[in-house]
DNA sequence: AAATTAAATTCATCGCTCGAATTAAAAAAC
DNA sequence: GTTTTTTAATTCGAGCGATGAATTTAATTT
């Protein structure tokens, strides 16, 4: 063990100093691309718009949005742009909504869903399917989307030629990269070789993320996140899922994995988790984990089986009506809550916190008192406190999330092919 | 609350999708300082070399190579470059040192200390300055700032006009951007203008930094992060600090403040923090947390003050001769160590995790079995694990990571200059 | 001495961006 | 109703950065 750094080596030539970075790393997207963006996160944007958004010439700008023009991505609005001042009135730009289609589809445990967004990023048709709970082979799953797929493209009068191409985010751990599922909840195999197998059957160019990871996306394009360029989004569902955006882009992490909150410990020795230790956050916020305190609150005899969903419902009511059990249960729940997201808030320091997930229904239970607690268990040493928002999404949005992903890709491909 | 995200407003004017990026967040670095900093970080590099690292043309190479070389930032190597094949032999390139020179401190209640550098990295002399522990005015410790700088420029036969830019860390809550000091415990005063006093004061760029993201760039320029874009970095010392690398960069926060891992909760009404609060991790971790157990293992009687380095010696040697009360609080406190790092593995997910601080040199009671149980609480599914390393480190390699920062602004600068 | 090999340079060219001058389209002033 | 003012958009020449093919340089091998 060194009690200094070495500034040169045995051998004379000296080491050197600072990151090495590794070969390709230039990642600017062209101005090109950046104007096509700006477009359509604005939805509609004139010119001067992007001039003084990217701080770039007006020759550039009219020369750039003709190319994106001419390309068929880009168009000029015709409808009466609202006449303000006096000179000569902009032209507002927007994107070609129908020149690129893609599919985003969240796979989950009892129920799949998808949405078809076109380029502009507008939802044209949404699916759903029930699906049996338990592990599934690739194929049945790819079946399964396959079915998923031919029902929103007919719902939204398109063939499988007008994608061009497919976002799935699925819980478990999943290597964007690769395309693969080393293990995943949904899967009865471990490393299955997802992408390729989905891409030899459909022909579609897929991207595979993790679930957090997806709904983490859709906030970024879609939601509360699209102004925040450092932002965490928590989820509460079967599990516990996080997903970080930092710099405006999508954190995965050095091993391109979830990043796990619900199984941060909170506790030495704590209550049992599903995945075999104690003391992780999820074992006191999950649905399993209320649902077996419900039994005890409830007066269940063993033999009366339940669906969770049904039994946390049946839980809720009974606290709502004033049961004593029934409320600690959800009270503890709520004072765990605010442990992880103050956990959060002092690893990342981020300028917001999306808690969202259909578990939040249950909010007037949380809410409040959790935002308090976790607001006094964080530091707050003269700085303004950290924002925490409470969405209460359905599957939908995380199917959102996934088109967003497809979306990107064939947006650096279309903008990239214009040269 | 929305059960989907609208695409549309009420107006009928498309709200687009995607992140709204703020104006000018053109980041990019210009080829000239990539090839200058590939050349510092390798310590020598011929222009093939280069070209192979960056991707550009030999053209360019040429080109930009010999504008640095103009400019007076590089040099070619006179001395036998090692011949190794045939063809004519390559010629190696090296930053010129003695065209910059910066000073990096570390402030901190006992002991301050600062390292000279030269353009290169390397330290050119160094200089400490032992102070009275308690909280100084900012003119006081602007003092104490300009006796060690003083020293330290002796030593190199320097003076302060060779200094470019100064680099200083201190813990506590430091706005980097602003060069302002919310809160330190060196401080007496709360918002401290500390930049701008310094600069009327010496004439010097000054570069204000939280104390653990000193230490995280110091890894990342000249330790065991060099060679990775994603990893954290824990330290132990008075309290328990985290600094975070992404994507090759030192993440701040949203807020500008430290990440402060020791604040994160490992338990519900745990023990209790010097913050107020209970069930921090630093109340498991600090020297503080040790010395207060350490009174109580080694019998002392109140009336016998020590300072709190001598009392943790003390009880480290008891532990080593046997004192069974003296090992379960390094054992308990190693147990606590591993789920703070268990906690950060699974919220971060980084490629590697090193920890630092000179309480470190305790490490054959934590170590092993600190890892050991860290990865015990971590979810390992097929993943590799998350390597970790240990520096035990004296304060000269916290100053080192202040020069880099100063370093790398001067080098912005001459790099810009050339234009 | 000639052939081979690899590094470095030269130079014409292409694409991107800027900036100044110009044109276009509206409202306001006369 | 014409002129002025104001703002948006276009045109076009210039410069910078990077490329790639051809060339030069400096070594080893034959």
């Amino acid at each position: 063990m060194l009690n200094e750094l070495t500034a040169s080596d045995d051998s004379g030539a000296p080491v050197g100093c600072g990151p090495l970075l590794p070969s390709g790393t230039a990642n600017a997207k062209s101005m090109r691309q950046q104007i096509f963006e700006h477009v359509r996160a604005a939805g509609r944007a004139t010119r001067t718009d992007v001039i003084r958004a990217l701080g770039i010439s007006a020759g550039s700008a009219t020369a750039l949005t003709a190319d994106l023009i001419n390309a068929g991505l880009l168009r000029e609005v015709e409808s009466i742009p609202r006449e303000t001042g006096r000179g000569r009135p902009a032209v507002a730009l927007e994107v070609i909504p129908d020149t690129h289609s893609a599919i985003g589809i969240k796979l989950s445990d009892e129920f799949h869903s998808a949405v078809l967004t076109d380029f502009a990023g507008n939802t044209l048709a949404t699916a759903s399917l029930k699906t049996p709970p338990h592990p599934k082979s690739l194929d049945e799953i790819l079946t399964e989307v396959g079915i998923l797929m031919q029902d929103v493209l007919s719902a939204a009068n398109k063939t499988q030629q007008d994608i061009a191409a497919v976002g799935i985010g699925m819980s478990g751990i999943v290597d964007h990269q690769a395309g693969t599922v080393p293990w995943s909840p949904l899967l009865a195999t471990r490393n299955s070789d997802f992408a390729s197998h989905f891409e030899t059957r459909f022909a579609i160019p897929l991207h595979l993320d993790n679930d957090a990871n997806m709904l983490t996306l859709a906030e970024l394009w879609f939601g509360a996140g699209r102004a925040k360029s450092d932002f965490a989004v928590v989820t509460i569902e079967h599990g516990v899922g996080m997903g970080l955006v930092i710099d405006n882009r999508l954190y995965r992490g050095a091993r391109g994995m979830g990043l796990e909150l619900g199984h941060t410990k909170v506790q030495l020795d704590g209550a049992l988790c599903r995945c075999g230790q104690r003391g992780c956050l999820e074992a006191y916020l999950a649905d399993y984990a209320l649902a077996r305190e419900a039994a005890t609150a409830l007066h269940h005899q063993p033999s009366e089986r339940q669906s969770p969903n049904a039994l946390l419902d049946a839980l809720f009511c009974q606290a709502k009506a004033g049961n004593e059990a029934a409320q600690t249960i959800f009270r503890r729940a709520g004072r765990y809550l605010s442990v992880g997201l103050a956990n959060v808030v002092q690893l990342f320091d981020p300028a917001l916190i999306i808690i969202s997930g259909e578990r939040m229904q249950y909010d007037y239970l949380y809410a409040d008192e959790v935002l308090a607690e976790m607001h006094r268990l964080t530091l707050n040493d003269g700085r303004s406190a950290c924002a925490v928002e409470t969405h209460a999404w359905g599957d939908l949005v995380w199917a959102r999330g996934a088109t967003a992903l497809a979306l990107s890709a064939v947006t650096d491909q279309a903008v990239a092919a214009i040269s």
